[in-house]
This record gives C-alpha cells, sequence and structure tokens, in this order.
DNA sequence: GGATAACCACGACGGCCGTCGTGGTTGATG
DNA sequence: CATCAACCACGACGGCCGTCGTGGTTATCC
C-alpha cells in the first residue's frame, strides 16, 4: 500500500498555509493537522521529522507555482520584444501575487534554508534550476537581454514582492507601472 | 535607578545575533540570555514579552544600521552626478553585507511584522520614515531621479540582498556590476 | 547610616513542542 | 476466507517555551 499520495499534498498545502500565516514558528507538526483537519499525528506520520516537513513543503512549493503550459504556450507565439517580456514578467508577478500564501511561504523558507545545510541544497538547487531555465528560456525565445538582465529582473521583482507581501515601504507605485519602467529600464536601455 | 541602557544594548545586540544564526523560531528569552553570557532571565526583565523583545530588535536595528555621518558629509560635498549616486548605492550595500546578521535579522523582522500587528506598525512606522528620507535626501541633493527611482532602487537592493544573505540563485555577478548596472539604468535611462 | 525603591538572579508553573512506540484498521493476495 | 503487510490514529515522554512571582542586592536620598 502506497503512501497516499493526496493526502501528501493536502498537508503539504495545509503547511504551507500554515507557514505563511503564522511563520516558521507556528510551523509544527500539530498546526498543520489542524490546518488540515486531519487527526493529530497524521503530519508527523507523513513527515518523520522538521526537517523532513520543510523539504515536503519546498518541494510543493514549486508544484504549486509552476506556470501554466496554455498561457506559456500563448506568449510564446508572439514576436519577441520587449512588451513580450513585460507581459512574461506581468504573470510571474501575477501568479506570486494572487497566492501570496506561496510566496510568503517561499521567503520563509529561504530564510530557514540559510541555516539548515540539508535544506539549503534542496531548495538551492531549485533555485539555480530555476534560474538556469528562465535564462536559457528567455535566450531560446529570442527575448532581449541575456543572464545579466534576467539576474536583475530576479532581484528587482524579489524584492517588490518582499516589499508587497511583508512589511511595506508603500511607496505608492502600482505593479503595472513598476513591473513595466523595471522592463523597459533594466532591459530596453541595455538592448536598444 | 534607571533601567541599565548599555545592558539592554548588549542585550539586544545578542538578540539580534540569535535572530541571524537561530531565525524567529530559536528567539527565544532563554536563548539571549546566552548568547550575552549573562544570568538566565535577564532578557525577560529587560523585554517582559516576546513582542517587547521583537519590538527591541526592530529599535536596535536602525540604530546601527544608521551611516558614518562623517562619510555621508564627505559624499554630501561632492557635485551631484549618477557616479555619486551609485558611491551612495555602493555604502548602502557595503554597510548590509558587512554585517550579514544585522540585514538577516531584519528580514526575519519583516517577515514577523507581517504577522504581528503591533510589530507592523512599529517596523512599518520605520521603514516608511526610511523611504521618506532617502527621497528627501535624494531630492535635496540635487541627485538625478526622484521618489519613483528611489523606490526602484529599493527593491532591487532588497532583493539583490535578499539573494546574497540567503539562499542564492547564484547567477555569478559580483556587487560592483550589479550595483551600477541598477543605477545607470533604473535612473541613468530614465533622466538621460 | 538607615530607609527605600529599583534592579536583578533565580525558580516554578502550565503549555506546547518533536519524536517514537503501539495497537487497531484496512485492503490486497492467494 | 485467512493472512499479512502497510497505513494510520492516538498516547506518552522528555525538553524547551513564555511568563510571573519572590527574595537578595545595590545605589540613592534624607
Amino acid at each position: 500500500m502506497a503512501r497516499n499520495p493526496e493526502r501528501r499534498v493536502l498537508l503539504a498545502d495545509a503547511g504551507l498555509r500554515v507557514l505563511a500565516a503564522a511563520g516558521a514558528r507556528g510551523l509544527t507538526h500539530r498546526a498543520v493537522d489542524a490546518e488540515a483537519g486531519v487527526p493529530t499525528g497524521t503530519a508527523s506520520n507523513y513527515f518523520p521529522s522538521r526537517a523532513a516537513l520543510l523539504a515536503g513543503l519546498a518541494e510543493r512549493i514549486f508544484d504549486r507555482m509552476a506556470p501554466d503550459p496554455a498561457i506559456l504556450a500563448d506568449l510564446g507565439r508572439r514576436e519577441p520584444s520587449l512588451a513580450l517580456l513585460t507581459d512574461y514578467l506581468r504573470y510571474v508577478v501575477e501568479r506570486t501575487t494572487r497566492e501570496p500564501d506561496l510566496t510568503r511561504a517561499l521567503f520563509e523558507l529561504r530564510l530557514e534554508a540559510s541555516r539548515r545545510p540539508e535544506l539549503r541544497q534542496a531548495l538551492g538547487d531549485v533555485l539555480r534550476k530555476g534560474y538556469a531555465d528562465d535564462v536559457a528560456f528567455h535566450v531560446a525565445a529570442g527575448l532581449p537581454g541575456g543572464a545579466f538582465e534576467v539576474a536583475l529582473l530576479h532581484y528587482a521583482v524579489d524584492g517588490f514582492l518582499l516589499d508587497r507581501l511583508t512589511t511595506s515601504v508603500d511607496a505608492g507605485f502600482d505593479v503595472e507601472q513598476v513591473v513595466s519602467a523595471l522592463v523597459s529600464r533594466l532591459v530596453g536601455a541595455a538592448t536598444g
């Protein structure tokens, strides 16, 4: 009898909600059980240690953050341009802010990973792969800019999301304004 | 006998080290006592609750992050230019990466504040004031760009620091490259 | 120099934590 | 239908947590 994968996903999703709502401090096996509406001990059975729980959440987070292939395909049919790159980035921001819990949980995991070697390894691998894929996609799609521009966009968007989803500086500029300025300046200015 | 301010600072600094090294989860009164090398219960006497402890750390963090007035004065004597703005930003990055504990602790506090109303209020006030001061300083110094450009720089630098100080994407570009590109593109491109 | 008030070290209490063991239950197999 | 292994609900244990109370101690003021 294989471990019930649906139950695992149910628990991981509950764990991500807990992590976003209560932080690393509030993330406990019992809290996950309560959030998932399952008997006490269930999370402990599926993720036998705290490290296993964190690893499980890290794995799940990227599954849920994956872009919709249909939307990607639609975008892929257009001619490469700054406007197209802006739409890609807009889609990234939309996905991450539509489910703020997920993004907040990822921030928590990144902080936690900087202290737990095994999680750092796992999360680092995924993040690096994500960046490498972004660069490969960017180049393959013929979009303006290269690895450096992709990195700069990553930094800026992460910082923007951090501001939007946690304690904010509240500068008063909207998403549209920020995203299009970032693309046109960080990429457009360098590539003409 | 007024509360001993030196002891308070000693404890707050120890608390910031604990927060950076062990995260919000490891930040306990007893851990602060141990880190500061004082008898158990001391932190609990100075910061009677966990909320008070967090507020104390938030207060202390900005004291320690304050720029050196002498360096600021030196920079203030130069003619406003993109190069000068680059030097300002370089100084920000240098201050924050020289003491990674402080910056990591601030990330933790920002996350924690997004869940604790009283801390959100306090930290939000300080962050907003910091941003407003930056803008005012920027304008008064005659530097190129305005509030929007300052905000964009804030986002990008925060994201860059998050990458450098936590689980990193490891894109392989160095500080110098990133900082000057951010200034020249985010500000220079917009102001000619 | 004695009174007084603040400071501070220390211990205690109830509560929640991660982890592990155990026995009931379920579903597939022959 | 009997068997058996995997799953899963539940309880227990030692440990650490935040918080509060309680005396000992110290510095100041009359």
